[in-house]
DNA sequence: ACGAGATAGTTGACGCGACAACCATTATCC
DNA sequence: GGATAATGGTTGTCGCGTCAACTATCTCGT
């Protein structure tokens, strides 16, 4: 049996902030998301879909690209369509699939809420670093996601 | 009404990292911890029980190190009282105030699963990162972590 | 062509966490 | 010193996400 590997100064100082962004930072971006009576999973489909062409993925890929497991894509698909920001529409190829889109409604919605959401990830992250800091951030958070998206089993469209 | 003010490249980049991270990473983090039958918000407990004097504190302390809610710190605690792994005793000064305290069975709980946890964070995270990216990543997210300890009204006790 | 297995999506039950209301105790202040 | 506020903690409800089980469709080997 080895010696346990401890984590280093750095690395343990890493983990108490990532810690501390994960459950006090992320928490208050879907509390304030939530005042527009959106919950962070319906924003990552809304932003998703925008971002597809004709505004249309297979929802399996939509899971994918928006980290949610298909039953929860499932179970918040549900309250988007009652809201009529989404419709889903059979594949006619293949019986299995099917297509979600984004309605007039719901592009609308999305666009008047990007710029909110945006200003509140400002807010809570991007305003307290500089332009290195992020660089730095996006280097090495690049690395783990794209170890997560790829050794999860599948080659992942993730990001 | 001013033009929103849109990520860069970068901040794009390390953003839809971060989601990725928090979305996948850390579950799959909780998801490895469970099979220990412990959940995140327990091995905090215990770590931050691990590393105060006595291996007690009180209990609003311990939430606010923990990053938990005073709410969420009683239900996680009635099951680690249940289980033996915590003590909770009356504050004698203050009636208001009640103190946590890792019993011999917790502590051994938690020496016996620290290695195995710091396995599991190294492989989700650090094993894909060279020093300097976790220098990097150190730097830019303390100072997130820090605002977010500060601003949140109070002086925070956060790391 | 047919049965086994894989793939796409859905469903329902259950546990955790957020939130608001609440009780108890201690400060504050006129 | 007695009302009022503030602090510390608990309780109960409700909604979300996970998980396992399920249906339906398609693929592939023989």
């Amino acid at each position: 049996m080895a010696e346990p590997q401890w984590l280093t100064e750095s690395e343990q100082q890493a983990w108490r902030a990532l810690l501390v962004l994960t459950n006090r930072g992320m928490p208050e971006l879907e509390r304030r998301l939530k005042e527009h009576d959106l919950l962070a999973a319906h924003y990552m489909i809304f932003a998703m879909l925008s971002d597809a062409p004709d505004e249309t993925m297979r929802l399996s890929d939509l899971a994918d690209a928006a980290n949610l497991s298909q039953s929860r894509l499932t179970h918040r698909l549900r309250s988007l369509v009652e809201s009529g920001d989404v419709t889903i529409d059979q594949d006619p190829v293949d019986g299995r699939s099917k297509y979600a889109t984004l309605t007039k409604a719901g592009r609308a919605r999305l666009d008047a809420l990007a710029p909110l959401h945006v200003q509140d990830v400002r807010e809570v992250i991007f305003d307290h670093l500089d332009p290195e800091d992020v660089e730095g951030l996006a280097v090495a958070l690049s690395k783990v996601a794209g170890s997560l998206c790829d050794d999860e089993r599948f080659e992942g469209a993730c990001s």
